[in-house]
DNA sequence: CGCCCAGTTCGACGGACATCGAACTTATTT
DNA sequence: AAATAAGTTCGATGTCCGTCGAACTGGGCG
């Protein structure tokens, strides 16, 4: 078991950008703040199939953005929003904060 | 003149996420964030063509990341940080804050 | 006027990546 | 154990995008 390791070290802030830079992966941390606690898998997607999503996890997982938890046999997603912002102060706390379009 | 306007309309989160997604954008609005002033197009990138230079230049124009200036027969690219805080506040500041390596 | 320099535009090329379905794995349930 | 459900992995596919050189443009200057 655990053949997929739930946490990832942090990733640079290259990594971090280019993991938001995909509309469904920043609707997905947009959605993991919003809850303040981990969501299950199915909860943070639409209109992308499964595997796709899987594929989305994995890469916010690699740049430190999310980790893994497993309760009562379902797979969770949590936002390292502790680690992130020891890390890059401000960085994901302001993006998600942001509205989608310019308040302009 | 001015075939190519030297402003956009300020682009969307989603927008301004892809433009620093890539290094050598990054470090350009790194550059510029540091010098606090416009700075001459040759003096933010390295490593890549002219061509290329100015077709980064085109997408942090469009995302609304820059302007463009001409002083005295040559063309500057002036940050536009004020705009971006007041309409993602927090976003572009801690970015060009951060370090490039993950501070643990 | 003719030259050069700075910057943009235009194709073209190549690699990277988002997406999917299918097959596999693991855990839960009956 | 068999079956179902949840996620992951694997290939394949298509598209987007970063990159370049070459050609064009607009200014300053001798």
């Amino acid at each position: 078991m655990e053949s997929v390791p739930a946490i990832s070290p942090m990733g640079t802030l290259q990594d971090v950008l280019e993991a938001l830079s995909d509309p469904v992966r920043l609707e997905m941390v947009r959605r993991l703040a919003g809850a303040g606690e981990a969501i299950a898998c199915a909860d943070l997607y639409e209109g992308v199939s499964k595997s796709t999503a899987s594929h989305h996890f994995k890469v916010l997982r690699e740049a430190g953005l999310t980790e893994r938890l497993h309760i009562g046999g379902q797979t969770y997603q949590r936002l390292r929003l502790d680690d992130l912002e020891g890390s890059f102060p401000g960085v994901v706390s302001s993006i998600v904060a942001a509205p989608r379009e310019a308040g302009r």
